[in-house]
DNA sequence: TTGAAAGCGCTAACAG
DNA sequence: CTGTTAGCGCTTTCAA
C-alpha cells in the first residue's frame, strides 16, 4: 500500500506538501505540484479513508436512510437513492446506505461513530421518531418529505398541495364538473406520511374556488379492490367524469375496469395520475401526468446538505413546483346528460 | 465526543482493556467486562470509525454497486441492495452505494482507499471491463450475475438455464407443443448480460428433448410493440399455445393484448412469467410465474462475502434453483383443430 | 487476566 | 512557498 510519505519521498518534497497538494488548502508552485502529482500517479497512490477521516474529522460520507418497506412504489426511492449518490460523487461524497429498520438506532450510531459526516432520510412520518435525534445533534441532515413540524429541519419535498391543485385546474379547464380522487392504499395514510393528505387538501380547496365536487377514495392496488372501487364511486357520483389517481399499482386496474365499462379515456372519462413519467408513457392509455421529480429531489437534498458542511445555508423547506405534462388520457368534459 | 480513553478512566482500567472487551478478541474477568460495559452505556460511548479503520486496517464496509441504467426492472434492484444491507449489517458491516456510472474507477478507488473491506457488482456484463481489476486485487469480491468467464470470481445468480427449462417442461406437461418466448429489448441482449441468453439456451434445449417447437422474439416493453410482436409469432406460428414472458414491462402489454385478440388465458393460451412474484401477482390475470429471488441473491452474496472475509471459503459460481409457482395464467392446451 | 506503549496514515497548526 | 511536528482514537504487540 502506498502512503503519503512514500509519495513525499518520492517527490522529494515534506508529507505537508503532499497533503496540501490534494486538498489545496494551501498554495504551491507549480513546479512542487507537478512534481508531486506525477509521483502520485507513477506510484498509484490513493489516500487512506481511515486515516484521513480520523485527522479531519471528516469522512466524507453522506448517509442515506431509505425505507425497508416495499409497498411505496419502488423505483422511485431507487431513483432518489442513484440521484443522491450521483450528486453526492459531484461533490467529493460517498454515500452509505441504511435502511429504516434499524430505525432512530441508525442514526445514534452513524453520528456517534463519525461514520457519515450528514444524513438523508427518506419516506420521513409527519411524527417521525428519528426527528428528536436530529434535532439533538450538530449533524447536518436533509429529510426528503414533510414531518408534522419542520422546526430545526430542512426538508426536500414535491408541493403536493400545489399539485393537487395542479391537477383539479386541469380538469376545470377542461370542464368537468364531477371529481373522483383514487388515492393511495389505506395503510400508507395510517403511517401518517402526510404526501397523500397534503395533496387532498390542495385540491379540494381549489375545488372549492373552481366549484368543482370531489369524492376521495383510498384503494388499495390491484384488479378487484378497483372493480371495488369504482363501483362505489359511479353509484354515489353518477356524474362522475374526471379521475386523479395517486397510486401507481391502481392505474393500470382503473384503465382497465374504465374499459370494461364501456367508458373511453379521454371521451367519457378524463385521468390525471400523480406517479412517475415512466409509468405515465407506459400505461396503456398515456396519462397526463404530474411527475414524481425524483431526480430533482435528490439533487437538492444533496445539495442543501452539502451547503450545510459547507457552513453555508441553514434550515429551511423547498418545495419543489409540479409540472403537469398533458398527454393522452383528459379531454373536454362530454356534454352533459 | 467520547473516547476509548475516556471509557477506560471512568471504568478504572486501561485503554487496551476496553478495547478488547469490545472486539472479545482476549478473555476478561466477568466483573472488569461489566465494569467497562457499565461506563459504555452510562458515558454513551461509539467507537470512531475512522480510528478504528486506521488502526485495524478493516472498515467494515461493503461497498455494493448498482447499475446506473434503469432499463432493467428497477425494484429487483432495490430489493436485492436492501437485502445486501440489511444481511450486511447482521454480520457488522454496512454498504457503501456506489453507481455504475464510475465503472471500474469506483473499484480502484474504493480498494485503493480502504474505504470498503469488499465489494458485490450488480449487473455484471459477460465481458466486464471491472472483472481484471477484480482479479488483480486481494479484496474479495462477489458478483450477482455471471460473466463469461468465472475463473477467480465469485458469482451469485439464479440459474437462468434451469429456469428456461422449467417453463418449458411446465408447458409441455400441459400438452402444449408451440412455444414463443418473448424476451428482453434488444438493447439487453447487446449489452450481453448473458442472464437472457442462458434462459433461452435452457429453454430451448430442454424444448428439443420434449419435442416441443420454440419461437423466440425480443420485445421492448409497450402496447404497440407487443401489438407488432403478437402479430409476427401468430403469423409465422398460429398454433402457438404457450408463452414464455421474460420482460416485465411487456406482461401486461401481452395480456392486454391476447384479450383484445379474443384469446382467453389460460383457456386458449398459457402465459409462464420470469418476474418477481410482485409483478405476477398484480397483473390482470394472476401469473404463474418463476420468481426472481432477490433477497436470496443478495444473502448469498454477503454470506459469501463475509465468508472470505473471515479467510473461510474461495471462489465459486452459485447458482440459485428455480422455482416455479402455478397460478391462474396456463392449463390444459386447447383440443387441436 | 491486565497494562503500557508503539504505531496506523493523514491533517493542520506552527515556524520559517 | 515549504518543512516540522503533534496529535486524531483505536488496535495490538510486548511485557507483566
Amino acid at each position: 500500500m502506498v502512503t503519503l510519505a512514500e509519495v513525499a519521498q518520492h517527490a522529494g518534497v515534506s508529507a505537508s506538501t503532499v497533503s496540501y497538494v490534494l486538498s489545496g488548502k494551501r498554495s504551491i508552485s507549480a513546479t512542487t505540484r507537478q512534481r508531486v502529482e506525477q509521483s502520485i500517479r507513477e506510484l498509484g497512490y490513493h489516500p487512506n479513508a481511515g486515516a484521513r477521516a480520523l485527522a479531519s474529522n471528516r469522512s466524507n460520507i453522506i448517509a442515506l436512510m431509505v425505507p425497508l418497506r416495499t409497498d411505496m412504489y419502488v423505483p422511485v426511492m431507487m431513483e432518489i437513492a442513484i440521484a443522491v449518490t450521483t450528486a453526492a460523487r459531484t461533490h467529493g461524497y460517498d454515500v452509505l446506505l441504511l435502511t429504516g429498520e434499524e430505525g432512530p438506532d441508525a442514526v445514534r450510531r452513524v453520528t456517534g461513530s463519525g461514520l457519515a459526516d450528514a444524513m438523508i432520510l427518506m419516506d420521513v412520518e409527519l411524527q417521525d421518531e428519528r426527528l428528536p435525534l436530529l434535532r439533538g445533534t450538530d449533524q447536518p441532515s436533509v429529510l426528503i418529505g414533510l414531518p408534522a413540524s419542520t422546526t430545526g429541519l430542512t426538508c426536500v419535498d414535491l408541493d403536493f398541495g400545489a399539485t393537487g391543485a395542479l391537477c383539479v385546474e386541469h380538469l376545470a379547464k377542461l370542464g368537468h364538473h364531477d371529481v373522483a380522487v383514487i388515492g393511495e392504499a389505506p395503510a400508507v395514510y395510517e403511517r401518517h406520511t402526510g404526501f397523500a393528505e397534503r395533496t387532498l387538501d390542495g385540491l379540494r380547496s381549489r375545488a372549492r374556488d373552481l366549484g368543482l365536487r370531489v369524492l376521495h377514495r383510498p384503494c388499495e392496488g390491484g384488479y378487484d379492490a378497483m372493480a371495488v372501487t369504482l363501483a362505489r364511486i359511479f353509484d354515489e357520483r353518477p356524474g362522475t367524469t374526471g379521475f386523479v389517481v395517486q397510486n401507481e399499482s391502481a392505474v393500470e386496474p382503473l384503465l382497465a375496469q374504465l374499459r370494461r365499462q364501456g367508458r373511453a379515456v379521454p371521451e367519457d372519462v378524463s385521468v390525471v395520475a400523480i406517479c412517475p413519467d415512466q409509468v405515465a408513457v407506459q400505461a396503456s392509455v398515456r396519462l397526463t401526468s404530474v411527475a414524481i421529480p425524483a431526480q430533482e429531489m435528490g439533487r437538492h437534498a444533496v445539495e442543501r446538505l452539502v451547503a450545510k458542511l459547507d457552513g453555508r445555508g441553514g434550515d429551511d423547506v423547498v418545495l419543489i413546483a409540479p409540472e403537469l405534462t398533458v398527454r393522452a388520457s383528459t379531454g373536454p368534459a362530454p356534454a352533459g346528460p
